[in-house]
DNA sequence: GACGATACGGAACCGTGGCTCCGGTTGTCA
DNA sequence: TGACAACCGGAGCCACGGTTCCGTATCGTC
């Protein structure tokens, strides 16, 4: 499968596929982000003011568009992260960590959701997600030499703790930042 | 809409069809489980060795059959809630409900996903669910008053909490007990 | 054992939504 | 400015899956 919608190899795009192609990627979060990962091509291409066709030349199916959001979003998570890792508490940094990226999240829980429906999003952001562990794993290293964090917490339970705190983002006047709470609380070293 | 799909008013079943009845219940619950919610009916159906006609004469609509099952999953849930209130130890009472409410949700992921996909099917719990929230109140004030839970923790979260802990149920090879654990740590009281 | 009520089966219907196709338009380069 | 390649739009195709319909089989009662 061609993991990559954007195709570097060829000749930049014409000055209007560009900027359809912003157009596209625009309104997918918008409608994404307000009516979850099920919402259809043709609202993406009716609020991009485009024709589904324009939507398929750019994204050979539905997963490479919602691939192209989660990827971005990814490559935030990462940017953070590498942000965090300066950070002089090792305890802030990672709590820190997860805060800014739960918040992130929740600005468009439509990608969110999107992204726990199906695995095949997941792919294509491959990359940055490896950028993101690993430099996750440093932070959660840092923290558990210095003693601060319970020392059988490992990179693989983020993923799972940022799906179950997604999921509830979802509803509608729950406070998931309680949630996160309860569960930073949780990964603190017992005394 | 008509939430009771049973029909207690009407005269009992004929035999065969009573027999049908259970056998299309055990046969969803095996296809859900293994199939998520997305399963179909037709799938249902031919576990059950019966035609998708029969399944609609005793479901009148997809939601009424994952109703149904998510009812009886409740009823279990209540059900070992109200024998948590026998325990002695406020702390434990609560924790080991937790604990055994997960694992009861850990054995058909299915119906768990089924019920995390639409909202749709939860109606059909609502009494189960009422049930289950009274009696888990009664459990968290109780362990409250015994100062061995945090202060701000409010029956509310516990359908955010096992909702994030049953999506990360379904990553095969990924031991959710650990993010179970995490969380219940984190709902211990701050010393 | 006969008869009416009840239940069964599964082919077919139909709405939905992803995706394609092609005639028309627009950008780019000489 | 002309010509061609790249791009656009959206009607329509097609597969999928929930639901219906009705001729046939079975149950329970007299």
């Amino acid at each position: 499968m061609n993991v990559d919608a954007t195709d570097h190899s060829e000749r930049p795009l014409r000055a209007d596929a560009r900027r359809n192609r912003e157009r596209i990627l625009a309104a997918a979060r918008t409608v994404f982000a307000r009516q979850g990962g099920d919402a259809q091509i043709d609202d993406v291409a009716r609020a991009a003011g485009v024709g589904v066709g324009t939507v398929y030349r750019h994204f050979p199916h539905k997963d490479a568009l919602i691939g192209e959001l989660v990827s971005q979003k990814f490559r935030g998570f990462a940017d953070n992260a590498e942000r965090a890792l300066e950070v002089e508490d090792p305890w802030e940094a990672f709590a820190g960590l997860l805060r800014t990226n739960a918040e992130f999240c929740a600005g468009d829980v439509g990608v969110q959701q999107a992204l726990a429906r199906g695995p095949a999003a997941w792919q294509y952001a491959a990359a940055e997600l490896d950028r993101l562990r690993d430099t996750t794993r440093r932070l959660i290293e840092r923290a558990q030499k210095a003693g601060v964090m319970r020392a059988d917490f490992a990179v693989e339970d983020i993923p799972m703790l940022m799906c179950g705190l997604s999921s509830t983002m979802g509803v509608p006047g729950y406070d998931w930042r309680r949630h996160l709470e309860i569960m930073i609380s949780g990964l603190r070293a017992a005394p």
